[in-house]
DNA sequence: GATGAATGAGCCTTCATTCAT
DNA sequence: GATGAATGAAGGCTCATTCAT
């Protein structure tokens, strides 16, 4: 992950790269544990050893599991933030292009892994009764929600499209939430790539000219 | 729905009742802790005090915490259900009329609780790593879906459009609950109108000549 | 057995047998309980299950259920003693026919149940911490000590043997109780009449003239 | 028995014993709980409080009530057959000698202690309904009794005595059984020298140039 | 830093007892 | 008398947290 690579490298002024290390050790584990056991049955004990440390250690770097817990969700949340930006970063500047990459980006073989679905699962799961993990979880990133927003607009302004600019960018970011929560929920069979076919069915649908189920036009 | 109606309430309290309705009296319980506590924080004890029952009666109906949890989600599985059913019963022969009803039905008050949809939510977090909660959450109930991608396969072939009537299908079926998601994620303005106007949104890109954002369309 | 049927008929003056009838029909079922789950498992509702009854009888007819283990001990205890007096009263005069008769008793099909056995294990399991017990259990039987060790001083006096008669007594009452334990403790083809005959090849290594591994000598 | 010495004792209440150690410390004080509380009553808490430390460790060693329950019986089992083997070995090549040796082991102050033979009793109360258990108690150690039948077979063929080598050893057996039962049962002035006199008494029986009461007899 | 034994709060579960019907 | 729902105390078990080594 260039993630943690770059949180290694970060404060690497000194010999803190054992320590950020280790902490992403504990929550790479904390994501593989998530997917597997569920938020509910997951314990300190299962992320140890997922992790091949000792039980001990995991307070020592997290002083809680709660706070564990937390940590695990804002690097997932970070990473996915990263992975969208860097995304649109090399997207063209027509808004079609950069629709077509922030959607893309959802389905980023990195980051729409098996197990870290799963784990975003889980922290939905809780996400209802706990503040904190609400304002991290999916569709609240404002600044995502907004620039996706003014993409659609633009889409209406520049490419002669119809519509509330704001509902077409929010039933796109419900597909990809849908679909996300499919690909738990269904069998093997249903990948990223119909996934992806999926939601940009959706694209399609509202801007024809420019998308097709494969994703962006080329020919447009 | 007829099932849960009036339960729940204070004339109930004590003593002796059919062995059903305490039953019924014990799961709403069990969607009001879920949706306040979330599944890894609700405790048998949650639940009867909610119920203003004992926590001794909780097993002596259900057997088991697991037990309770299960037959919660069956419970719901079914309201679900025969919501649906019901609103698909009362439409008229229009595949289009029929899609505005499933649609709709989604977001019928008595199904689309604030406390159903977070209880909803708890499950599907949960629903990863237990096969038994998997079958029975959202996109697997499999007469649901054959008959949504038949309706779409007519409005295609009656009706004059194009399109994959699967991909449509599952797309569809991702905004809704993509949008029950952000519904539980986004604080409260986010309604259930709003909610269903983007799912009409969604279905009016697909098939414009019979859906507005407002619904199905009067006129066509 | 006939213990049951005399408490049915004793009182029976009013229609207070359905009441005994009710009791013994309990005890019956506590003892195949005890001997099923043994003393630790045994709950109120196995016994009230194996009684063919409702599970809020037992307490209605016993008041708790250290009653109704401490009422089926004695139960059994005066089984017991009714088999041994009865088989005693019907052997001739000579002190060995007596002895013989009260070994023999103690295998008596009817009291030397497998069940019975097993129940009689659970209460001395369980006789060390609990007084109450320890009174009716086995080797307590005062007049039964006093009684055998009287007949081993008759074989002494009258047939020229020699020993300590206390002592001669509390082997073979020891042998009994053994025998006892390993029918329990040892698998099936160790029945009812090895057992005795266990039992009486001690007698016989006392009371040679008198008795052999079969038993009584007929030709003493 | 070195395996049990010295614990239990005040000077290692606290902090990071050897894990064998802990082990050890904690099935003597189930020992001692069973044999006050029997079986039926014996908590965790009870074993906690009694070894002095808190009741979560029990588990962390023995992983369940059951388990801690069965490996005691293990270590009793392994202690007594232990006991029997190093007094045989000290014993000379007369089978009177060894089956002196034998008898004499049962009543070693180090295995035929008041809290041990009631932890007997307990295991033997439960055994009945309990396969594991049944396997590891008394008379079924298979090997002691092979040996045992033997060592009568040749105070037969060698020291001219008469009978069924097998009821006899089986006799005996069940004697030193049921003295053990007894002492239990019983009030203390029944101590371990009338409880060994008593069994001496029945070996006399059948070996009477052999042995006597107080034991084996020197001038033979 | 790292380890894993030790602690204790909290939860699920069992079950004797009560009691309305 | 009989039934079985209801109660609540008590116990086993899990597990986050602490801490001596």
């Amino acid at each position: 992950m260039a993630i943690s690579a770059d949180l290694g490298t970060a404060d690497m002024a000194r010999r803190k790269l054992p320590r950020d290390a280790r902490r992403v050790q504990l929550i790479e584990a904390t994501i593989r544990v998530l997917a597997s056991q569920g938020y509910a049955r997951s314990t300190l004990s299962d992320v140890a050893r997922a992790a091949g440390l000792s039980h001990g250690l995991v307070n020592f770097h997290f002083l809680s599991k709660e706070n564990l817990l937390l940590e695990t969700l804002l690097y997932m949340a970070e990473e996915y933030r990263q992975n969208w930006t860097v995304a649109l970063s090399l997207a063209g500047p027509d808004p079609a292009d950069q629709i077509g990459a922030l959607l893309g980006a959802d389905f980023n073989p990195h980051i729409c892994t098996a197990d870290r679905l799963s784990a975003w699962c889980s922290f939905w799961g809780e996400a209802q009764s706990r503040p904190l993990y609400q304002q991290r979880c999916g569709a609240n990133d404002a600044a995502y929600n907004t620039l996706f927003e003014g993409l659609c607009a633009q889409m209406i302004s520049h490419h002669g499209y119809h519509g509330n600019p704001a509902r077409i960018a929010r039933t796109l970011r419900a597909a990809v939430e849908g679909v996300w929560l499919d690909m738990m929920t269904t069998p093997p069979p249903y990948g990223r790539s119909e996934a992806l076919a999926t939601v940009m069915t959706c694209a399609a649908a509202f801007f024809p000219r420019h998308f097709d189920e494969t994703g962006r036009r080329t020919t447009a």
